[in-house]
DNA sequence: AAGTGGTCTAGACCACGTC
DNA sequence: ACGTGGTCTAGACCACTTT
């Protein structure tokens, strides 16, 4: 495909246009196009920067900077003398990738998922704006507590999109050894791209004081995340409960 | 300055040396000296790339990358056709770039500082360690309220080493209306480069609820902030108990 | 018109991994 | 030896701002 054209009448239009894009963000789309489409699977490796520039008819330096962004995303992981790869959350150092609860002291430990229910709903006012749904469309809430050497850290409620997650049931979820969007990607084809999280702190109602093995009333972190796919479609929605006795929550300013 | 000589011997010894860096880093690498000695005040313009590739004696677009890199972390600001600027707390877009918490409903509304103790005290174990500094060292203690609106939601202890904050005073803070970091990088040369949050949720104490205006035990987020300036060098330490009954700590995983 | 950063190209060479 | 991404260069042209 020759987006060559593009460019040209891109540029011509520029100052009246404020749609205009340079020819690098028009391959960076091409190419996120393609990633979205399944052209490419995660893990595997995407053609090289030389035949990306001959299939879009642009320069090797153009097709560079296009991928540099996407991978600025964490969407592809470049690997000198190897190649560029789809990033994967079955890649161990991408598993718990927007986890950020650390313990106070030792070691950076993968936690352990424990799924405890999975049900299906109609989604209410709160879940269906989150989701960007259909109020009343069905959905699939799952219940979990992470545990961080055998202490349970965390109590999640999920609330997913039903239509994107036909046939998710707990026994699926228990036999998953991994990290849970690892099987959203390989059981469902959906890559959780990037997410936003809203931080509160509450006092611990009964049900969490006793998943968290914690006295009722403890101030607790509550954490709400809605996660994205492609295209900024929200896929994920969910609230943690952090017990922060001996963990925290880090988080980098920049 | 030449600096090509560094990059061939670099380059030549890259498989045994793990020090080796691209020539654009050790660029960048020299920008940040020219701006950490002072070179080019906030806010001002820095020499245009051209000039730059002329006197490190590269191309322009090595200047180009190693200027990329510095605006990417905040520490430079790029404006097309006028140049490319040393960012500054006192930019307005700037001031409150650190601070996460946002008003559930209603607008963003920049908060105001209420500075309420100011003193002077040695530096104990963990005001040390954080700080990197000698234990037993002078520092420098502010207590302040953060409002919005006029509503108390932040009560923040500002620790901060006495060498670097010598001449700062109540007075001072409280006639300074514009923000904590703008005032130490106008006063005392220091600017604010990145920082990093450890966040749990704690129960408010009697000193906490007071300034809050809430109930003694109710839960608050509490907000530990080391901030960095050049190489990494610690420079402030605080704790921040927020109250997020009507606001949220905001952010966004990549 | 002149100067700045922004984009695009083409070519050379280096570093890394595989064959 | 070969192919990949990584670095560096030089030159052309575009877009924005100021003179």
């Amino acid at each position: 495909m020759d987006v060559r054209k593009f460019l040209c009448s891109n540029a011509r239009m520029a100052k009246e246009s404020p749609t205009f894009s340079p020819l690098y963000r028009q391959i960076k789309s091409l190419i996120l196009q393609a990633l979205e489409a399944g052209e490419w699977r995660p893990g595997q490796v995407i053609p090289s920067e030389q035949e990306l520039a001959l299939r879009f008819n642009v320069s090797q330096g153009t097709v560079r900077k296009a991928i540099d962004e996407i991978a600025a995303d964490n969407i592809l992981v470049r690997k000198q003398g190897k190649g560029t790869y789809v990033a994967s959350h079955n890649d161990p150092r991408q598993m718990f990738r927007f986890l950020r609860l650390v313990p106070e002291d030792g070691p950076l430990i993968h936690p352990k998922s424990e799924p405890l229910d999975c049900w299906r709903a109609k989604a209410g006012q709160e879940a269906a704006r989150m989701l960007a749904i259909e109020s009343g469309a069905p959905i699939v809430i799952v219940r979990r507590v992470l545990k961080f050497d055998a202490q349970p850290i965390v109590a999640d409620e999920i609330y997913l999109p039903g239509e994107l997650f036909q046939g998710l049931t707990l026994e699926m979820l228990q036999s998953w050894n991994s990290s849970l969007y690892s099987l959203f990607e390989t059981r469902f084809g959906l890559r959780m791209l990037r997410a936003q999280e809203r931080i509160r702190a509450v006092a611990a109602d009964r049900e969490a004081a006793d998943l968290l093995q914690v006295p009722e009333g403890t101030a607790l972190l509550s954490v709400e995340r809605v996660t994205y796919t492609y295209a900024d479609k929200p896929v994920e929605w969910r609230r943690g409960m952090y017990s922060t006795a001996d963990h925290y929550y880090l988080n980098d300013l920049t």
